[in-house]
RNA sequence: GGGCAAUUAGCUCAGCUGGCUAGAGCGUCUCAUUGACAUUGAGGAGGUCACAGGUUCAAGUCCUGUAUUGCCCACCA
């Protein structure tokens, strides 16, 4: 070590350091020391296998690995579960920008084709993901390693699908869903955004009466006109047949009573149109009886179908303009407020207005599951950190909706349904994975599979009790439920919730003790990381320049629990200092002890004792931090420490009483007892500089890899 | 429309159950210097803790209100 460069180069070390962690075998639970018994379980967030890892990702591997790490070394029987993402309609979109740049399509290919080359994609990131989280220092379990379309993975999603379309969870239901015509897809009501837009609201006549409406292009779709029962300037046409002339000549429109409707709005009168809003088409359930029902007139391609007259092909804004234009001509529309403010639902992807649409898909079920969640929040099975995020998802469970997780995408997982058609009806047959014989109702064999697969969060939630192989394996019945799941805050409701959810409806129990939340890093001034920007940190190129241990103090220390944190590269750089300042003071340490035997422990001084009592505050302090989830404060307290006392008193009092052969070995053994306890407390944050200076440490008993040392006490 | 939070040094943020003469890192200023480390050391400047009330022996810390900012949720034409 004293031969080696006065600067630290992590370059040179961490690949070896990480080549003999592997080695060791000690990322895997099963073969750590017999001492490890209580078992410590984090399953890794599988990172998307359609691109490279971000700083975002840097973050969850450091806050986790710190936590494998502490809890290894306090004798934790330890599995951090790595996996990779299929990511269903995410990684579609991307290969098919890919594809777009060839000059290529999926709609000329096979679906099978295509889904072979996402597969090779796919396979091919899932490396370069692994490469990068090695890199990062992850001490997780690689034997594990787990893709989220693994067969067994597969299985238990279509189990689970099964004992829910069998108990009545999941249903088939024809809805209006959030559809995207460019994506030419369903979400759910999860995935799409709003946003505040001004537009005009045409005020249209509708024979007597006049309606207030921001979408005339629907027209063709309306089955009746609605009112408030009480409003008296149209109590007279309730019930009332109203024959009204529109652009494509005459039609008659029913005038029925909702209390929905508000007077206030508008001229108080609603044009009804069940398949093409929300709002409508629960109307629509109300009056089934008086009003007929949806009609569709704008299709999947979002163009108006063959009910629209001479509109027909025209695209949506199109047709508004010129319906408008047309009905202007007509003397069929009052007035136009051209700045009537509403919010519109967008495609989260691609920013196109969503289309309600009505379709036939699978429906979770999800009131009787957000029950069983909530309940595992409030009797504190599990514990949301920060505790603030407890309300939000109380919030979130108390108003859930039922849940689309049908999608019309290629790359995922297929739905194990079969329409039989000898049924008059169209019976469904929903096994667990293989093609059913003959329907379930009429034995008939003519079966024909959904041709929709799971939205991906459908099969994510089950991640818990699926990478563990519920229900036999032993792997479920050591390390389930786990310990900590650490994710983004952001998807507390894509995937938290619903793992809450789905898991305790198989398992019985809910799948984590504690959910910690991080979140987005930011840049130095706190604006989102983007391409666009130019203000993104890539971590291998940090890593290359700075060190993973820089990196990972960096990402710690200013990062609060569910807030978003900022990084910079000068954070970074800084912090590379203080990797440095710990080598060099391994340095001192090392050159002042060379013949220095441990074995024979010396008579301390009054100081050397306070060194220690001091010391072993330290410990204490970064232990209950750690237990408490607080890595900030942890790391920026030893921070502290091994800088501004242990380097800058404690060595620099030291220089004197080691050139006293007197005082000299009672220092010798102050000086490498603390240096090799700061290690130990140091690892789980810096792993790769510890294990490097660990192993040249003139320490009385060493084990093969500082991991298993035990945790001071 | 509903909900959740934030507001402390130039910047990024701590300050957990009330005791602070309010802290850290970065930046900044002065000085030192190649003897573990210049990716260094010593020292300094810098804040009426958003505002207004209240509870208390005591409030950055608890309560109420106001302002500003951010985030999330939401089927009213």
């Amino acid at each position: 070590m004293a031969e080696l460069n006065k600067a630290y180069e992590a370059k040179k070390v961490e690949d070896r350091i990480y080549k003999l962690w592997e080695k060791s075998g000690f990322f895997n639970p099963d073969k750590l020391p017999k001492r490890h018994k209580t078992p410590f379980t984090i399953l890794m967030p599988p990172p998307n296998a359609n691109d490279p890892l971000h700083v975002g990702h840097a973050v969850f591997v450091t806050l986790e690995d710190i936590l494998i790490r502490y809890n290894r070394m306090q004798g934790k029987k330890t599995l951090w579960l790595p996996g990779a993402d299929h990511a269903g309609f995410e990684t579609q979109v991307v290969y098919e920008k890919k594809l777009a740049k060839q000059g290529r399509s999926r709609f000329d290919m096979k679906r099978e084709e295509f889904y072979k080359e996402v597969w090779d994609y796919t396979q091919k990131n899932r490396k370069t993901v692994k490469e990068q989280l090695k890199k990062l220092g992850a001490s997780c379990d690689w034997t594990r390693d787990t893709f989220t379309l693994d067969a067994h993975i597969i299985k238990t999603v279509y189990k689970t699908f099964k004992k829910m379309a069998d108990e009545g969870l999941v249903y088939r239901g024809e809805r209006l869903v959030n559809y995207c015509t460019k994506h030419r897809t369903a979400f759910a009501d999860l995935e799409i955004k709003h946003e505040t837009r001004k537009d005009p609201l045409y005020y249209m006549k509708y024979g007597p009466i006049v309606v207030a409406t921001v979408r005339p292009e629907t027209k063709f779709g309306d089955t009746a006109i609605a009112v408030h029962p009480d409003d008296k300037r149209y109590k007279k046409y309730i019930g009332k047949e109203l024959k009204i002339e529109t652009v494509v000549g005459k039609r008659t429109l029913k005038v029925i009573a909702d209390k929905e409707v508000d007077p206030e709005f508008g001229t108080g009168a609603v044009k009804v149109t069940p398949a093409h809003d929300a709002n409508d088409f629960a109307m629509w359930e109300r009056h089934k009886k008086e009003i007929e029902g949806p009609l569709q007139v704008i299709g999947l391609d979002g163009r108006l179908n063959e009910n629209t007259g001479l509109y027909e092909g025209m695209k949506v804004e199109e047709a508004r303009e010129k319906i408008v234009k047309d009905m202007k001509t007509k003397g069929l529309i009052e007035k136009i407020d051209e700045d009537y403010e509403h919010t519109i639902a967008l495609c989260y992807k691609c920013n196109n207005v969503i289309e309600p649409m009505l379709m036939r898909q699978w429906f979770v079920k999800t009131k009787p599951l957000a029950k069983e969640a909530i309940k595992a929040v409030k009797e504190k099975e599990t514990t949301i950190l920060p505790k603030n995020y407890e309300k939000i998802y109380f919030h979130w469970m108390n108003n859930i909706r039922d849940w689309n997780i049908s999608r019309q995408n290629w790359w995922g997982i297929s739905i194990p349904a079969w329409l039989c058609e000898d049924c008059p009806k169209g019976e469904w047959t929903v096994t667990d994975g293989k093609k059913p014989t003959s329907c379930s109702k009429c034995k008939g064999k003519n079966l024909k599979q959904d041709e929709d697969v799971f939205d991906t969060w459908f099969s994510s939630s089950q991640w818990p009790f699926a990478t563990l192989k519920y229900p036999n394996h032993k792997d479920f019945k050591t390390f389930y439920p786990t310990d900590v799941m650490e994710t983004a805050a952001d998807i507390l409701f894509f995937w938290v919730a619903r793992m809450m959810m789905l898991s305790i409806y198989q398992t019985k129990k809910a799948p984590f003790k504690y959910v910690y939340l991080h979140g987005l890093v930011r840049d130095k001034d706190r604006q989102k990381m983007s391409k666009s920007k130019g203000n993104v940190i890539d971590p291998l190129g940090v890593i290359d320049t700075y060190g993973t241990d820089a990196l990972r103090i960096a990402l710690t220390i200013g990062n609060m629990p569910g807030k978003d944190t900022a990084i910079s590269e000068d954070k970074i750089r800084g912090y590379r200092n203080f990797v440095n300042k710990l080598w060099n003071i391994s340095r001192f340490v090392h050159l002042e002890t060379k013949n220095y035997n441990q074995n024979k422990r010396p008579t301390l001084s009054v100081k050397d004792k306070a060194i220690l009592k001091n010391f072993e505050k330290i410990v204490k302090q970064t232990t209950k931090a750690l237990d408490e989830f607080r890595f900030s404060h942890a790391a920026e307290n030893l921070y502290h420490y091994i800088w501004h006392t242990y380097a800058d008193k404690v060595i620099e009092d030291s220089k004197p009483i080691l050139n006293n052969t007197k005082t000299r070995a009672a220092r010798q053994y102050v000086l490498v007892k603390v240096l090799g306890d700061s290690l130990k407390l140091l690892h789980p944050f810096m792993p790769f500089i510890t294990e490097e200076i660990y192993q040249q440490l003139p320490l009385q008993k060493k084990q093969t890899t500082i991991m298993i040392e035990s945790w001071p006490t």
